[in-house]
DNA sequence: CGCCAACTCTATAACGTTGTATATCCTGTG
DNA sequence: CACAGGATATACAACGTTATAGAGTTGGCG
């Protein structure tokens, strides 16, 4: 910067002042300087900036895992809506793990960014206001549901429901559900499971704890509480993977056994990955949208980065949602 | 820093000798810095230091897109491992659009990272080459094969002969290629068809340009690509999909026309995504060494960054591969 | 006892930017 | 024609760290 003040004849400040669109500098002024940084291919040194404004015009990022498709393609949205905005995005992977997200939460992570994205699965929100320092958070998904923070989230109950009494209308009643434990009623597996209670309720169709079963949120984990309700002898007729990933774990082992989909069983999932529309048969599931979710968040966060107004108590942000009937579940 | 200092009782340059490990500290002097960086929760800046050395510890990595099953994957394990080095990774996604390559490689992107995991789809060698600066760079991928950079690929020829071997050793002689023009000699596409050819050629099969088909690299690109095959008329007994997800779109369209897969058409990808092993049926493909890519390169780049060496000519490192054999092609 | 060399610590000056306070230049008005 | 007051530009300090050079402080050895 020294050397494009030199060239263009003025003080450092000027040009730093060309660099931030300050008001009042001369047309000529202004020129000389631009002309300057063109000849010398000056580029404002980020690092300097960033350490003088205290702003990194990063957003961090927590999530468990990358390879997740979902979260794969939530942090690709998230990525472009950022880069409009002018900001980075900078993805730590917690493992689900409380130490990573603890340390996501308070270590270098946290320093290097202006504010966070959190999806925590593991810390309690007890915890996070603790240690949730001074720059603003957003949390997403379900964990957490503590109306201090601000909260941005997907409409799971009501999809759940829907999605359920969509496989009802098809003359399911003995829907499997797979991803919870009977006893959940927070978090994502918590809420979802509540929705098909209540789409069962409203069809007066009785509950059986015997028919959820609980596994990872993966696509061996599907596999193998498929391989579990088999085993164990219960009856039933479709299969609701509480995200796509189950579903389509389910739905392959189904296919190995012979069992046929939908003839025999109907299966749906949750999330509407791209995976979703390719599989075969194609899946049946909702979409919670994410690209609501993802413009919506960024939004906020960078309002409460930018914005004067100090945090007003939380925003609670809920994105509609759409069933998409395929074929697994017509 | 300075209160630390203060608290310790002694000058700011020894606390930061603490943190740096210098070697030459009074084992009490250094316990008490300790001590004073413990009570007053000290953290050091980042930024700051950042600034000082010109170092950022973090790396680049420039992709086309993040919900890419294969870049995700690619991307989550490379996070592991630069976390393991003490580097946190940056990504950044190109589009496969020459412009977003190009400011990917000059632009501020480039300034806040120590060095480059670059995988370029669109720009040349030489316009690589003039753009790319001083800092290290390490190619991913088959787009770039000029012995002056430093490349981490993998055996695409070979493992698309083996693979390809495999579908001839099952008695299919009319396999369909899909995902290459059928004079591609370079890049991923060419490579793996060039491997296609050479297989065919070893079992006497002669090649028939009418079973290559192009398309996009993504589900659709491959559920289309079999669309056109019906309706030319073409006659064919297996699909080698040159991805996984485009392997995966198609076997989806052929089950949707009642074609039998693997009975009718033997089904083959490539990359062993996470997916493959959960499709139904199972697809058979081969694994690229994912893993060896991620671990070699990041070592790779780390040494040059860290290295005192001036880069001693491009390094050239190809991973290892392994069929996969699965229901779709067994 | 004196002196060299190794050890331990410190003062100062950067890294490249922007905020604050201040200086200088206009322009139009009374 | 002086001068108020906005417009324009500048000097200086500061953000938090580390490199450099050098100042004490030991201890060993002749």
């Amino acid at each position: 910067m020294n050397d494009v003040a030199r060239a263009a004849g003025v003080s450092l400040k000027t040009v730093s002042n060309v660099l931030n669109d300050y008001e009042f500098i001369r047309p000529a002024t202004k020129q000389k300087v631009l002309d300057a940084i063109a000849e010398l291919g000056y580029e404002a040194n980020l690092t300097a900036r960033s350490l003088r404004s205290g702003k990194s015009r990063m957003l961090g990022l927590v999530l468990s895992d990358l390879s997740v498709p979902y979260y794969a393609e939530l942090a690709s949205r998230l990525m472009s809506i950022a880069t409009g905005r002018g900001y980075r995005v900078l993805v730590e992977q917690s493992g689900a793990e409380a130490a990573h997200e603890l340390s996501a939460l308070q270590g270098p992570f946290r320093q290097l960014t202006d504010g966070l994205l959190f999806t925590p699965l593991a810390l309690d929100a007890g915890t996070i206001a603790a240690r949730q320092g001074t720059k603003p958070i957003v949390m997403l998904g379900e964990h957490i549901t503590d109306p201090r923070f601000d909260l941005v989230t997907m409409k799971n109950s009501e999809a759940a429901a829907a999605i359920t009494a969509h496989l009802l209308a098809g003359g399911r009643r003995r829907i499997a559900v797979l991803g919870a434990a009977a006893g959940d009623t927070t978090d994502s597996p918590g809420l979802r499971l509540n929705g098909y209670k209540q789409a069962l309720e409203a069809a007066g169709v009785e509950f059986d704890p015997a028919l959820v079963v609980q596994c990872d949120w993966r696509r061996d984990g599907g596999a193998s509480a498929v391989v579990g309700l088999a085993r164990s002898g219960v009856r039933f007729d479709a299969v609701f993977g509480l995200n796509d990933a189950i579903a389509l774990g389910a739905m392959h082992e189904l296919l190995i056994r012979g069992i046929k989909v939908p003839d025999d069983v109907a299966v749906a999932g949750f999330d509407d990955i791209d995976e979703a529309r390719f599989a075969s048969p194609s899946l049946t599931t909702v979409s919670p949208g994410m690209e609501e979710i993802a413009e919506r968040s960024i939004k906020l966060l960078i309002d409460r980065i930018e914005g004067a107004e100090p945090a007003a108590g939380g925003v609670h942000v809920e994105a509609g949602f759409e069933l998409k009937v395929r074929d697994s579940a017509p």
